[in-house]
DNA sequence: ACAAAAGTGTTGATCATACACCCATGA
DNA sequence: TCATGGGTGTATGATCAACACTTTTGT
């Protein structure tokens, strides 16, 4: 059966990007410059070429909307109702990506459209089923983020271990003991210890750590349990 | 940028059905009777119609080309690599099932191809990136067994323990304790304990259990942990 | 009576949780 | 010297892993 016989739905990308400040956990979103929902807020994304892999459509139409480039960026679920677009029958497949905010930040470049961050739990109105595609990445993100160790991906190379169980609190959504906190994550022997501790702070500064990929790697490897 | 300014990529669906007997994990495949690849064994699967629900799409073609049909099935992943059709770009939403074989026997219904189950560890070649797409589907089924009771979805609906103990050992490709197994599936009160027994075995036979979906789904809303 | 699998509890080790105070620093 | 968050240990209960024998049934 050729493919021809029949017409073909047509097949984009979009990406939700996430980001983490003091106050939220942030989406990065653009503003639509084109019709449908045109000035409607929307997931960065676009249809995929012929010829392009899916993920390089991704980071293509991420790095054309918002500038964002050599990001953590995972294939999230393929939405494809015949109604989700009014014009047409469009597929999508939905990609989540992680950044730190503090290197990129509040209004990132933007090629055609305006881009703009907004904290997940105040969003506005978005376009298509965008909100349906923003909510399983939350979802995504909230459980990945319970055994996997993605969470480094929202912090800057060097950080407080404050600001890591502040990270897993806000996005796992619950209260977490210090202690209890600290105990697990060392013991998983994949944070570094610098000899640096953070700057400018109006109390006794806390010691900075750094994420050990090839700890981390190695023990995934050997098919350690590195849950949180 | 509307869609037409670009070449579009084929969408296909294709679909991994797992079955589980006395002897292996197995997998349902077609001869292809269309080039390319045509004698090759390969997923079933075909073209997404414009219009059509991806996962519906995945159902018709999985009925018309094995006669499948009711069956437990959910999204993989989507695999666009340019080259993985040696025709033109054609991406693939991947969706994995699981069906009870003892109500599907050996050689199911057949559309237009030859259908047959193999297992899964003496696979044939097969057409296109199929392999890549089972190996993913397996790794899917491991994990997604030890939070989630789909196990269920491979057996009768009525099952000795031992049956039970024996997939999980299967698919987890780890020995269980027999006591220790039972203590924590009980213990999760999502199995019915029938009245009946197993029949025409040449020992004491075994108590038959049933999957209480009901109890599941209400401990699953209560946010209960039900790893194994 | 024998072969085959069913069924059943206890113990020790490990892990998770709850919890409160002193310390270092800058203002 | 005060305010702020940094950093630390222990005790209790829960969970997990290891382990072997008796029971039932059919042949």
């Amino acid at each position: 059966m050729p493919s021809y016989e029949y017409a073909r739905p047509a097949l984009t990308t979009d990406c939700v990007v996430f980001g983490l400040d003091e106050e939220d956990l942030k989406v990065l979103l653009i503003k639509r410059g084109l019709t449908p929902f045109k000035g409607k807020w929307a997931l960065p994304g676009g249809f995929v070429r012929e010829g392009e892999d899916l993920e390089k459509s991704a980071r293509r139409e991420l790095q054309e909307e918002t500038g964002l480039k050599d990001i953590f960026l995972e294939q999230l679920y393929t939405f494809g109702h015949p109604k989700r677009d009014p014009r047409e029958h469009v597929v999508t497949v939905a990609y989540y990506a992680l950044v730190n905010l503090s290197e990129h930040p509040p209004t990132a470049d933007t090629d055609a459209d305006e881009a703009a961050w907004f904290p997940f739990d105040d969003l506005p109105k978005l376009a298509f089923d965008h909100s349906e595609i923003l909510a399983s990445a939350r979802e995504r993100l909230r459980s990945k983020l319970r055994y996997s160790p993605i969470g480094f991906e929202l912090l800057p190379e060097k950080f407080t271990l404050t600001q890591l169980q502040s990270l897993y609190e806000r996005i796992l959504d619950e209260q977490l003991d210090k202690r209890n906190f600290r105990k697990k994550l060392l013991k998983l022997e994949i944070l570094e210890e610098t000899d640096e501790i953070e700057q400018d702070v109006a109390h006794r500064a806390a010691r900075l750590y750094r994420f050990d990929r090839k700890a981390y790697l190695e023990k995934q490897e050997a098919g350690l349990n590195l849950e949180i």
